[in-house]
DNA sequence: CGAAAAATGGATTGTCAAATCCACTTTTTG
DNA sequence: CAAAAAGTGGATTTGACAATCCATTTTTCG
C-alpha cells in the first residue's frame, strides 16, 4: 500500500470506490480523524458509532454513506494512524545519533502528555483487534512493516557511518527497537507513567550507539 | 497481592468474600480457567458470558453467584494469568545464561504453537482493557510489576556473577527485557509469525550477555 | 440550465448480550 | 439430623448499539 494514495480503496474493491466531492472528502476526513481520536483515547469497542457521529457532527446516513460498517471505519482509522506515524518516522532523520535521540524525545514527550493513556496509536489498535477482525490485523501488520522499514533505513545509515557498535545488524536492531518501543508504550499505558518507556528506549539506545 | 492466596479477595472487599465449599471452589476455578482461555484466544470483548457459561458448563446463576459482573470475572482472569506467568518466571532460574536462554526458548515455543495468536496472556489483556476498565488496568500494572521483579532478580544474579557486559544496570535491563518481550509478542500476534519475537529477544540477549 | 450523482437529516428497526429473578437441590455445620 | 448456607437451573427482562430506511438538499458536469 503506497503512502501516496490518500484514502486507498480497500483491497478487493479497487476501482469501485465512488468518487468524492471536495465537501465529501472533508466530511469523510473529519469522521476518520474524530474516530481515530476517540478510539485512541477510549478504546475501539468502547467508541460507539453514535460517539463518532456526535464528535464529527454528522448523521447516521452520512457515516454509513462513507463506510459500510464499523469495521470499515476502523480500517480507515488504522490506515490513518499508520500513515501519520510512518510519515513522521521517515521525516525524523534517524541517520544520525542526534536525529535518533530527537526522535526518541518526540515519542517520549507525546506519551508523557497523555501520561501514557491510549498507548501507541497503531499498536494499541493491533492489540485490541488482532483476534477480532482479521482484516484489521493485516492492516496493522502492514503498518508495522512500513514503520520497521523506516527505522531500518535510519539504522543502516548509522551503521554505514560507523555510529553503531561493531558487529551489529541494523535490520535486526530495527525490529528490536520497534519491539522495545511497543512494549515500553504498553507498560507506560497500563502504569499511566512513562518511566518504563524511557528506561526501555534509553537502555536500548545506549546498548547500540558507540558514543 | 501475594501469590499465595489462591483467589485473593478484590481490593476493598477484604473479608467480605463468602467462604467457598470445595465444590464451589472447583466450579469457580473452572469458570476462571475457561474464561482465561476464551479471552486469550478470541479477545475479551468478543468473549460473551454465554460463551464462558457454555465452556465451563455452568448456568447464569452460577456465574453470577461467583462474580458480580463481567468486569469482576475479567479481573479474576487477570490475576490468574499474572500468577501463572510470574510463577513460571520465578521458577525458570534466570540467574544463569543457560537458564535465561531456556526461558527464552519456552516463551518463543509457546508463542510459536499458536503462531502468535492471542499475544501475551497478560499484556494482551492490558492492551484491551487499559482504556475501558481502570481496575483491570491497575491489576495488569501490578502483574507487570511482579513479572519485572522476577526478571530483575535473575539479571541481578547474572550481574553479580559477572555474566553481563560491564557497565550495565540489571534493574534497567529487566524493564527493557520485559518491554522487548511485550513488543515482540505484539508484533508476532499481528503478523501471525514469531519471527519478530525471536529477533527481538535474541538481539537483546546478545547485547547484554558477555559470552 | 437541468438531469444525475453525491451528500445530508433523522426517525426507526432489529439484534444480541449482560444482568435479574425465583424456584429448587446439595452441602455444611452446630 | 435439621436448619442454614452454599450452590444450581433456566426463563426473562432490559438496555445499548449497529445498521436500515426514506425523504430532502446540494453539488457536479454534459
Amino acid at each position: 500500500m503506497a503512502s501516496g494514495d490518500q484514502y486507498a480503496s480497500e483491497p478487493g474493491r479497487a476501482g469501485l470506490t465512488a468518487r468524492l466531492t471536495p465537501k465529501g472528502e472533508r466530511t469523510r476526513g473529519r469522521i476518520v480523524a474524530e474516530a481515530a481520536r476517540l478510539m485512541h483515547d477510549g478504546g475501539v469497542a468502547e467508541t460507539t458509532i453514535e460517539d463518532v457521529k456526535a464528535a464529527a457532527g454528522v448523521s447516521s446516513s452520512q457515516l454509513y454513506h462513507y463506510f459500510a460498517d464499523k469495521e470499515e471505519l476502523v480500517q480507515a482509522v488504522i490506515g490513518y494512524q499508520a500513515d501519520l506515524i510512518v510519515g513522521n518516522t521517515e521525516r525524523a532523520g534517524l541517520g544520525t545519533p542526534e536525529g535518533l535521540r530527537a526522535w526518541r524525545d518526540v515519542v517520549v514527550t507525546q506519551a508523557a502528555l497523555a501520561s501514557g493513556q491510549g498507548g501507541c496509536p497503531l499498536g494499541s489498535l493491533g492489540g485490541q483487534l488482532a483476534e477480532t477482525d482479521a482484516a484489521a490485523r493485516g492492516q496493522v501488520a502492514d503498518g508495522f512493516g512500513r514503520w520497521s522499514d523506516a527505522l531500518r533505513d535510519g539504522l543502516r545509515e548509522l551503521h554505514a557511518a560507523g555510529r553503531l557498535r561493531p558487529g551489529l545488524d541494523p535490520d535486526d536492531l530495527a525490529v528490536t527497537l520497534l519491539a522495545s518501543l511497543q512494549g515500553g508504550l504498553l507498560l507506560a499505558q497500563v502504569r499511566r507513567d512513562t518511566g518504563p518507556l524511557t528506561t526501555a528506549l534509553d537502555t536500548f539506545l545506549a546498548l547500540i550507539l558507540n558514543d
